[in-house]
DNA sequence: CAATAATACATCATAATCCGATGTATGCAA
DNA sequence: TTGCATACATCGGATTATGATGTATTATTG
């Protein structure tokens, strides 16, 4: 999901990609701190990502974008989700329950 | 899935589920037996199962099915997957790559 | 006819991943 | 001044998936 909001949007910051995909998701879907900063350091380690970080209203953001190693990851990387939507939906596809 | 498959299926035994959930995903999704067997014993000894075995070409088979317990587990695990499904699309939906 | 694949079960150790708890710090609203 | 939102971070525990391994029979194919 990283990958995939980084494709859409140059410039990201880590409690921004939380409220993205919190409204994205209909708020169903909420990452946790304990999953998204380590998540973001390692793909940083890896190569995949850059950071710069900056002070607004005096507080710290650090902003997050795909190096282009990481733009080689995401396309993928999101393909593979795209398509593993769609088979899910080939098992658990919407019939709506009868009575 | 196997709740899934049990709720369409009243009597499946494992290897058979795993031929269902490889067809029914277009070979996409392989469960393999170390995630299925396991499961199949947990979701036994905590009630939601009842096994029964048979002997077909002298090869053992162990059928399982779902108590009514199980039933009650499966229909909102059932939907909560479907649900599932629905969300990822809205984050992954799949709109085809321009060039 | 011998080797391989398919059928059918099972277990275990390793690896990967998620997240609750915890901690620090600022700004804003009640 | 209490609490909520913003914003970062780490760590240990729990869950889960699976590759490797093992046993055994039947069917296929070169």
């Amino acid at each position: 999901m990283i990958l995939k909001l980084l494709s859409e949007k140059e410039r990201m910051y880590g409690y921004e990609m939380v409220q993205r995909v919190k409204e994205m998701s209909h708020e169903k879907i909420l990452i946790k701190e304990g999953s998204l900063y380590p998540t973001l350091h390692a793909l940083t380690k890896e190569g995949y990502l850059t950071t710069e970080s900056a002070l607004v209203n005096n507080r710290t953001r650090k902003y997050y974008s795909l190096t282009n190693k990481g733009k080689g990851l995401a396309a993928p990387a999101v393909d593979e989700l795209v398509d593993f939507q769609q088979t899910l939906k080939l098992i658990f596809g919407s019939k709506p329950a009868l009575s």
